[in-house]
RNA sequence: GCGCCCGUAGUGAAAAGGAUAUCACGACAGCCUCCGAAGCUGUAAGUCCAGGUUCGAUUCCUGGCGGGCGCACCA
């Protein structure tokens, strides 16, 4: 891609400047885009950095490597400006060839050449099977299928997983709930247990229950609603687009013997200690892992507490070979995070090779006000819900747009009514109408000609717009690279709203279609051409869709 | 009380310590005999407060103020 090529030539050049003056190598530099006034695609504020180390002036550093950058074959012209800036315009052949060169780039390009795949077990949703998912759920699925999507285009080894808590006394509780819903039904006076699950759902899954359910007990309907709200789980991520490798279940942990083997592991390396019946895992001296106290993994009733079999499942990924682990976390389990992190130090781990990504909550409006939701009291609004009516493209993009750290307003009465406002429209529409824009150009028998479609010809595309949608799709491997860096699509995602928006600018200014200039529709045709791709694989990536005609 | 996250135009957000802070919605004024007006062009409007570090702070540090979340032998 042209930005990298760019970037080794421009540190190339000024390593050996650097070297010349005596001065540390400029390391770790990148390239920005530089601010609407400035007439070039490039910017460097690498002269600020360097003066300062040379304590020289860095206007005179810019002068000096702006010199050095004029015989890098891409660039037309690089301009030092005040207070240290250099300016880099890029020829317009340059920026034609990369059109092609990002759209048809292979799996990988968007990696730094010399950095090798990283192996990635990510881990997300993995939402309790005692209800139907969650809004909320929503928001750690798109963050985490949309990351393993971009890091495997990236060219990394990624893998999804979600996993079940489907053990412990949660079962039963739910059971006991079924059950006394189903007893309800049926005209038998009962009350879901204290603590127990209150949502309507379970009334509706009672009318579900098959004729055997008159003789089960509390575990067998326990067990029987469990499955079948898994069921669901897995038909909601199927519909909103999400894919997992592999459901890993808590009881598989149990039944393998992984649990008892993973405490006696810990045990071996001296973590674990008895204290008042109960077991402790002792983390709290490690100043490193930073759990700031010690946490229990056997009761002293002798049953394991949550947290145990999640040690042994995050000792099952390290030990099936993956490198590095994602998790994300809705904002209301972010104190479990150092908890955790703590454990994997006291597996002998790295803390750091999992990276925890916590998002912040949804805050649901309807209108001006905001909607109160509790899953005990069956108040919640459903992924499901809000998947129907909002469709599962605009919830994707607007859970995408924003940075996991940020609180997210969600207002339903707006999703619905007014969902032609939501920016993915905006996004999508760039796609459609180049769609549209190559249906008439087929019409007038001006479409360019080859098996493969050549870059566009550079002599023909000298308007501003023009340079500057090229620039844009320039940029497009660098969106995918701030997302691995960020760890989050919304990168992304603004990247995509703003290369329609600079499309949109593009078609208005230059005409396409025009049969009495055919060569010139041509080279603009593959510009579109090019830009539909990015727009596609950029909506892809999150698992929004790309649509030929709205 | 302690910890984590967030305070940016009317609203919701973006911004590797860089230039005249970007985008969308909303408001106002214009633009379809012409490839899709779900679009474009223009205008008004913004970094919570007080210090500090820096040539340069929305960004980093300290202290306020405001909002969210969490502090279990729950999951």
């Amino acid at each position: 891609m042209i930005l990298d090529s760019l970037r080794k030539a421009l540190l190339e050049r000024a390593a050996a400047w650097a070297k010349e003056a005596g001065v540390e190598a400029p390391e770790g530099l990148a390239l920005a885009a530089p601010p609407p006034h400035v007439k070039a695609e490039v910017s460097l504020p690498w002269p600020m950095v360097l003066g300062k180390r040379l304590r020289k002036n860095p206007m005179g550093v810019a002068k000096d490597l702006a010199a050095r950058f004029k015989d890098i074959p891409e660039i037309e012209s690089a301009v030092a400006a005040p207070p240290g800036f250099i300016n880099i315009a890029l020829k317009t052949s340059a920026l034609c060839a990369n059109v092609k060169a990002v759209t048809l780039a292979p799996e990988g390009y968007g990696r730094d050449a010399e950095a090798k795949p990283r192996k990635i077990l990510a881990e997300f949703v993995s939402a309790n099977p005692t209800g139907p998912l969650h809004m909320a759920s929503g928001r750690g699925a798109t963050l985490g299928d949309a990351m393993v999507r971009i890091l495997r285009r990236i060219g990394h080894e990624v893998w999804a997983e979600y996993y079940v808590n489907d053990a412990g006394a949660r079962v039963t509780l739910l059971g006991e709930s079924l059950k006394a819903r189903y007893d309800e039904l049926h005209g038998r006076p009962a009350q879901v247990p204290e603590g127990g699950y209150q949502g309507d759902y379970l009334k509706d899954l009672a009318a579900r229950l098959p004729e055997a359910a008159k003789s089960w007990g509390a575990d067998e309907f326990g067990r029987w609603a469990m499955d079948t709200l898994l069921a669901s789980h897995k038909k909601d991520m199927d519909d909103f687009r999400v894919s997992f490798d592999r459901w890993f279940k808590e009881s598989e942990l149990h039944a393998s013997g992984a649990v008892e083997k993973t405490l006696q592991f810990l045990k071996d390396r001296g973590m674990v200690y008895e204290k008042e019946s109960a077991l402790w895992l002792g983390t709290s001296s490690d100043e490193k892992a930073g759990d700031d106290k010690d946490r229990v993994l056997v009761r002293s009733d002798g049953r394991p507490t949550y947290f145990l079999p999640d040690i042994a499942y995050h000792k099952t990924k390290y030990d099936r070979g993956y490198a590095e682990l994602i998790d994300i976390f809705g904002a209301d389990h972010h104190g479990y995070v150092p908890r955790l992190k703590a454990a994997i130090a006291a597996l002998g781990r790295d803390p750091d090779s999992c990276h925890a990504i916590v998002h912040q909550l949804i805050h649901l409006y309807r209108g001006q006000e905001a909607v109160k939701m509790s899953k005990r009291a069956g108040t919640f609004v459903s992924l499901r819900e809000v998947m129907e009516e909002a469709g599962t493209d605009a919830c994707r993009f607007f859970f995408a747009l924003r940075t996991p750290d940020s609180h997210l307003n969600f207002d339903l009465e707006l999703a619905k009514k007014q969902s032609s406002d939501n920016p993915v429209y905006y996004c999508q529409y760039v796609h459609a109408r180049i769609c549209s824009i190559f249906r008439e150009a087929a019409k007038q028998g001006i479409l360019p000609t080859g098996a493969a479609l050549p870059a566009p010809d550079a002599r023909l595309l000298a308007a501003p717009e023009e340079r500057a949608l090229m620039a844009k799709i320039a940029w497009f491997p660098a969106a995918l690279k701030s997302c691995e860096k960020e760890l989050s699509p919304h990168p992304l995602a603004n990247y995509v709203l703003e290369l329609a928006g600079v499309y949109h600018s593009f078609y208005e200014k230059c005409r396409v279609n025009d049969a009495a200039n055919p060569d010139l529709s041509r080279a603009r045709l593959l510009l579109c051409a090019g830009t539909r791709d990015v727009v596609a694989q950029g909506l892809g990536l999150l698992g929004v869709s790309a649509p030929q005609e709205m």
